[in-house]
RNA sequence: GGGCCCGUAGCCCAGCACGGAUCAGGGCGUCAGCCUCCGAAGCUGAAGCGCGAAAGCUCAGAGACCGUGGGUUCGAAUCCCACCGGGCCCGCCA
């Protein structure tokens, strides 16, 4: 997009004016100023080298703004070069030229800023539900910043692979094979419950209070673990019918919310392997698991935690490896630091992002690769940071700089606030509360989902009152989704989100909505429209408002949001930037005519803008999951 | 005891990685407006006056000493240190 092109111009400008006047040491680096009226571009330069040579900013900016307006008569974007007695230089964007070319390569080549050559390998792992339970929205969370990693991740051009983790061995499935084996509840759900939401709310919770009042039933749960752990018998495989039942509801939300997956790893596959056991060898080789003769951890192996001087256990003493070392090999898997030891097979054609494929042991490989990835990315929340540290040292042991490829995506939780957890029946000391799958003090995606899309169709049908059924709630459930994954995407992933059922239900102001609506508004001048978008350099000299200039930069822009997103794991960047664009494009069209505008050449041009900035807007919209439609 | 994260208007958040320009940007809520004009899920506007030495108070009505205190710097919301408040982690659970 152009705007990097402008600004590499002006840096190419700035850097030549600095070496033409012997600032030899200077480094040519610009900004945004703080206010349009300095400019598009500007740079500070000129205070810093105030110091080193003892004279005025305002005479240095001085001196290197005319230098630089010299050079900037070569160049294809730079304007105008305006010193500033405060001791800045800034820059102008040559308008019209720059406008003519920016729709052109949005809308001719359809150059929306990706990035075309074949990248770098990334595996991105998110999600990642116990497969014994509903999604709720801490898990929305987590699926959001993940998907739209992925989403940004392809834009720039990288080979993503999208991994959900399955944890289809561990205690909380046993828990609720305990429930259906051993206390008699129904292997159906009541008419209408989705399968998952029955697991996790009836059976899941309940099964964890029976724990309560009869502690002999522990037995039963260590008994199905060993049971799953063997990966065959009668127990072994109706726990794998459950989980696969369970995982397809819970798919079919997260393909509700619009995410999509390349490959799902099954814990029970990467346990039976075999490559914890070569890790672990090399490891005990390498001299880096310790095997402790006394103390607390007596008869178990650990390794050292170099940053407390503490260990961690990976293998208890009765010889079962702990949690963390099943992620190691996992991990190991992702960047490539061990052989691939699985198949891949299609495990659904249904997703709407393409064909889902799963590991498989039988030793068929089929067509498809996974692992060995450049990077690893993990979207897994903060309270795992330290033992995500742990992996990554390890994975250094066996190459170095591999803790550089293996990266924490880390998230605060979602808690609930005091009124919502009320509504749930919890009475709570602070002003909110964290959520508790066991306690059942949760709230489901598909639950928030619902009663966005029931407010949605109210709202729709206001509007749209002609339209049928099936129209007004396809448009609805787009909405709900657009709210809830921009809600939960916006804020930054360090700050815990404290969830509001009724303040959730709000589609003005800073929203998915709000973006939707804006787009639909932008398509329906195009819509009614007896012009054609075409904009040249005549008619480019015609937009002069300040609201078509800012529209027009604003839209060139798209790409540099992606690029942060990408570089700091943080597709936020690019929701802030759509909200900006949506901004930009209401203030034009609340103080601009388009189709009433009686210059033909003049109405035209705008149309072209509209166009751009819509195409624009959608495709920013896309990079975060918000769903596009012409009409809301 | 050790470690990680958060603290910006009544409330919720941007800005902090790379320190810079006059008013530190949004949103919610509040008040007042705008649909004979391309979609109102939108947009526009909103602060002082009086009394008092002062804290403050009255009528009002929009709102911010960037948690506090030091330091670095020509310049700090941004970097460093300490402290305060809140959350989390440090298990032979996952």
């Amino acid at each position: 997009m152009k705007f990097l092109e402008f600004q590499a111009e002006v840096e190419e400008v700035l850097a030549g004016a600095l070496h033409e006047l012997g600032y030899k040491k200077a480094v040519a680096d610009v900004d945004l100023p703080p206010n349009d009226s300095y400019g598009d571009l500007a740079s500070a330069v000129p205070i810093r080298l105030a110091k080193e040579t003892g004279k005025k900013p305002g005479d240095i900016a001085v001196e290197i703004g005319s230098k630089a307006m010299e050079l900037a008569k070569k160049s294809k974007y730079v304007g105008a070069v305006v010193p500033h007695k405060g001791g800045y230089v800034n820059f102008s964007l040559s308008y019209p030229r720059f406008l003519v070319d920016s729709v052109a390569s949005i809308t001719a080549s359809n150059d929306l800023g990706a990035v075309r050559e074949r990248g770098e390998v990334v595996a991105i792992e998110h999600t990642n539900v116990n497969p014994n339970k509903a999604l709720h929205i801490g898990h929305v969370r987590n699926l959001v910043l993940g998907d739209s990693l992925v989403r940004v991740m392809r834009y720039l051009g990288q080979q993503v692979q999208a991994l959900n983790y399955v944890d289809d061995s561990g205690a909380q499935v046993a828990d609720i094979v305990v429930g259906f084996r051993f206390l008699g509840f129904p292997d159906e759900a009541p008419p209408g419950v989705k399968y998952d939401v029955y697991c996790g709310d009836q059976v899941y919770t309940k099964v964890t209070k029976a724990y309560e009042q009869d502690p002999t039933l522990k037995a039963k749960q260590s008994l199905v673990l060993r049971e799953i752990e063997k990966g065959e018998g009668e127990i072994s495989e109706y726990t794998r019918k459950i989980v696969r039942r369970i995982l397809a509801a819970q798919l079919s939300t997260c393909w509700r919310l619009g995410a999509s997956y390349d490959l799902l790893n099954w814990e029970s596959q990467i346990v039976h392997s075999g490559m914890w056991e070569k890790i672990f060898e090399s490891l005990k080789k390498m001299k880096y698991v310790k095997f402790q003769t006394e103390g607390d951890n007596k008869g178990c192996w650990v390794i050292p935690d170099p940053d407390t001087g503490e260990e961690k256990v990976v293998v208890r003493s009765d010889g079962t490896a702990v949690y963390v070392a099943k992620d190691i090999p996992y991990a190991a898997w992702k960047v490539g630091v061990i052989g691939d030891p699985f198949g891949y097979e299609e495990y659904s054609k249904d997703q709407p992002g393409g064909v889902l494929y799963s590991t498989t042991m039988d030793g068929k490989k089929g067509k498809v690769r996974f692992g060995g990835a450049d990077l690893a990315v993990s979207v897994i929340d903060t309270r795992q940071s330290y033992l995500q540290r742990i992996v990554a040292k390890v994975l250094e042991e066996f190459r170095e700089g591999a803790s550089r490829k293996y990266l924490h995506r880390s998230y605060e939780v979602v808690s609930l606030s005091k009124k919502t957890a009320s509504q749930l029946g919890f009475e709570i000391e602070g002003e909110f509360a964290h959520m508790s799958g066991r306690k059942g003090l949760y709230v489901n995606a598909d639950t928030v989902l619902d009663k966005l899309k029931e407010r949605a169709k109210v709202e729709t049908k206001k509007r749209n009152l002609s339209e049928a059924e099936g129209w007004v709630s396809d448009v609805a459930e787009a909405v709900a989704v657009a709210a809830l994954r921009y809600e939960l995407l916006k804020q930054d992933p360090d700050k815990m989100i404290v969830f509001d059922l009724d303040d959730a239900l709000k589609f003005q102001g800073d929203t998915g909505p709000y973006l939707m609506y804006t787009y639909a508004r932008a398509r329906r001048i195009l819509g009614k429209t007896e012009g054609k978008p075409r904009v040249d350099a005549g008619s480019a000299a015609k937009l002069t408002k300040p609201q078509e200039r800012a529209l027009g930069k604003k839209m060139s822009m798209l790409d540099i949001s992606a690029n942060d997103a990408g570089e700091f794991l943080s597709p936020k960047e690019v929701a802030r930037y759509a909200h900006e664009l949506a901004v930009a494009f209401n203030d034009f069209y609340e103080s601009v005519p388009v189709n009433q505008e009686p210059d033909p050449e003049l109405r035209d041009a705008r149309l072209a803008l509209v166009d751009a900035s819509s195409r624009v807007l959608a495709e920013a919209m896309r990079l975060i999951g918000v769903p596009v439609r012409d009409r809301i």
